[in-house]
DNA sequence: CGTCAGG
DNA sequence: CCTGACGGCTCGAGT
DNA sequence: ACTCGA
């Protein structure tokens, strides 16, 4: 099947002068290597009718009008039920950017076992744009993890900071997974109390940067991998190689609509294992009782 | 962007 | 007919 | 019970 794209030559980006259409055609060729990442996931979508310049709004519930060949799953909310449309194919991506969406963000779980998370991410909030202090943090967190015996992977997040993402193997729910990642972040912040904390209230964060863990929890989201960002330059969240944390180019919106093909086309995708990596906590938690 | 209630 | 509202939650932690 | 924050 093919999308037919309606007003594929409205402007979504106005600084860069990407299209719809672009949108449309970015999705499409990265589909393969960005539906590794994200099938079965529940969707929430952020929508821009009118670009980024316009309106904009967060959207869960499949609508009335989504076409039945869009994949679905209905799961528990806290009073009652919700149905998210689910990321299956290239064309449901296409058929949701025509919609309006720019990013996608997807739970941490998967459809066939939505309260067992398949990853736990560190989400690096930098205060402002210290991006050298992002870096510190990442190369902290990884080698914290490394000493529990679990290999890490990070990614730009295409707006301000990065995401350390641990792949699990679905053995622990929700909160022992949080628990864990509180932990770690908790031990991280007490050993560099002038540089990171774990605080969640900006007044309390004292230009520090945060390690927020706290989006290890049912029905939250993180942004997917190589998902557009509605910001100008159209920033692509990107995974990495670690050692790319050191080139003097890096940066949390280094790869964006305009290089990230001809990145893919020097490389492969630094996550192409990563589902072959899927991890038990159970040790490393062990280790920290210790 | 699509739908719907209200003016 | 046109205009405007709506689309989203959750979840945990802190106060 | 309400607010914060993503
Ligand atoms: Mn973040
Ligand atoms: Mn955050």
């Amino acid at each position: 099947m093919s999308i037919e794209i309606d007003n594929a030559d409205k402007v979504f980006f106005p600084d860069a002068g990407y299209t719809k259409g672009d949108l449309a055609d970015y999705y499409q060729r990265i589909s393969a290597e960005m539906l590794r990442h994200i099938e079965n996931r529940p969707l929430t979508l952020h929508r821009f009718p009118d670009g980024i310049a316009g309106v904009n709004f967060i959207q869960k519930s499949v609508q009335d009008h989504y076409p039945d060949w869009i994949k679905r799953v209905t799961v528990d909310k806290e009073d009652g039920e919700i149905t998210h449309a689910l990321a299956g194919d290239a064309d449901t991506l296409a058929w949701l950017v025509d919609q309006g969406t720019i990013a996608f963000h997807v739970w941490l779980s998967r459809a066939d076992k939505p309260h067992y998370p398949d990853r736990l991410i560190f989400d690096l909030d930098p205060p402002g744009d210290d991006f050298d202090l992002v870096v510190k943090a990442a190369r902290c967190v990884r080698e914290r993890l490394d000493g529990l015996g679990l290999q890490a992977f990070v990614m730009t997040t295409g707006s301000s900071g990065l995401h350390v993402v641990v792949p699990l193997d679905r053995s622990a729910d929700f909160d022992t997974v949080r628990d864990f990642a509180e932990r770690v972040a908790e031990q991280l912040a007490d050993e560099h109390p002038d540089n990171f904390t774990t605080a969640h209230r900006k007044d309390k964060r004292h230009g520090r940067l945060y390690l927020d863990i706290r989006r290890n929890a049912y029905a939250q989201t993180g942004i997917a991998p190589y998902s557009l960002r509605a910001k100008p330059g159209a920033p692509i969240a990107t995974p990495l190689d670690w050692d790319e944390l050191s080139d003097a180019e890096i940066g949390p919106q280094r790869f964006h609509l305009g290089n990230i093909f001809r990145r893919l086309g020097q490389r492969d995708c630094p996550w192409a294992e990563i589902d072959r990596h899927r991890q038990s906590l159970s040790a490393a938690i062990r280790q920290f009782d210790d």
